[in-house]
DNA sequence: CTGCATCCCAAACGATACTG
DNA sequence: CAGTATCGTTTGGGATGCAG
């Protein structure tokens, strides 16, 4: 496994380190899974706005915007006199769908346990 | 789908958003893949330090206590005159390295595709 | 309706030095 | 070797207001 280095690994720009920091932000993982989950992979802004409690105008748009530049979706706009945009997920984006959901569906199925950690204080003494 | 409210989702603090928080930080991702794929689910902190490029001591013990906290991993004196610890995943934690996989995987796949998109300086005009 | 600009705060992150 | 403490920087993130 080891060439050069006794123990170096990822290079700091490669691929993988950068999508895994694209989903490392707060909101690109339930941006994914709503607009899969919730609307078939396309919607429009304020249906997002609406469809993820606690996000900002701002942040919607920051995070569509790095998704849109990562090749995830597209961004299309089929109005302008009230503004209409959709957004819609991409050959790209629709498989790497799965990993999401499977750490949300992960979630779900360990509420119980995680929820039992959460309440414990101070796990460590 | 909609029961009381027009549009409302997840409450802010369900299991599902608790997991997506903890990996939106930036090595979580990363120390799971380590601590599976390269070393078994189990590895002392200087290796996992070295198989890290990049990572500071501070940000990995962080890491570890968050995961642990969590429930991903469990902690193991195993000495103390040098001190030596090992960190190995549970039963909980080796049931969701499989997104984190998923997603490590999907990065390499479409490595080629992402590099393009990388490359180009403003994907919007 | 959608998006941008601005201001601002809190938190994440990183470097370093120190203890057992 | 493992871990903590402290400091400083950067960034993410939220609120608000304005413009097309």
């Amino acid at each position: 496994m080891d060439k050069g280095s006794p123990e170096a690994e990822w290079r700091e720009d490669c691929a993988p380190r950068r999508v895994l920091a694209l989903f490392a932000t707060k909101w690109t993982s339930m941006v994914l899974h709503t607009l899969h989950a919730r609307h078939q992979g396309a919607a429009r802004t304020g249906v997002l706005l609406r469809s993820l409690p606690g996000i900002s105008k701002k942040m919607l748009t920051q995070t569509l915007r790095e998704m849109e530049a990562s090749g995830l979706l597209t961004r299309h706009v089929q109005g302008s006199v009230p503004p209409a945009v959709e957004y819609r997920l991409t050959a790209l984006g629709r498989r790497c769908v799965a990993p999401v959901e499977l750490l949300y569906a992960w979630g779900r199925e360990n509420a119980d346990a995680l929820d039992q950690l959460a309440r414990r204080p101070t796990a460590r003494r």
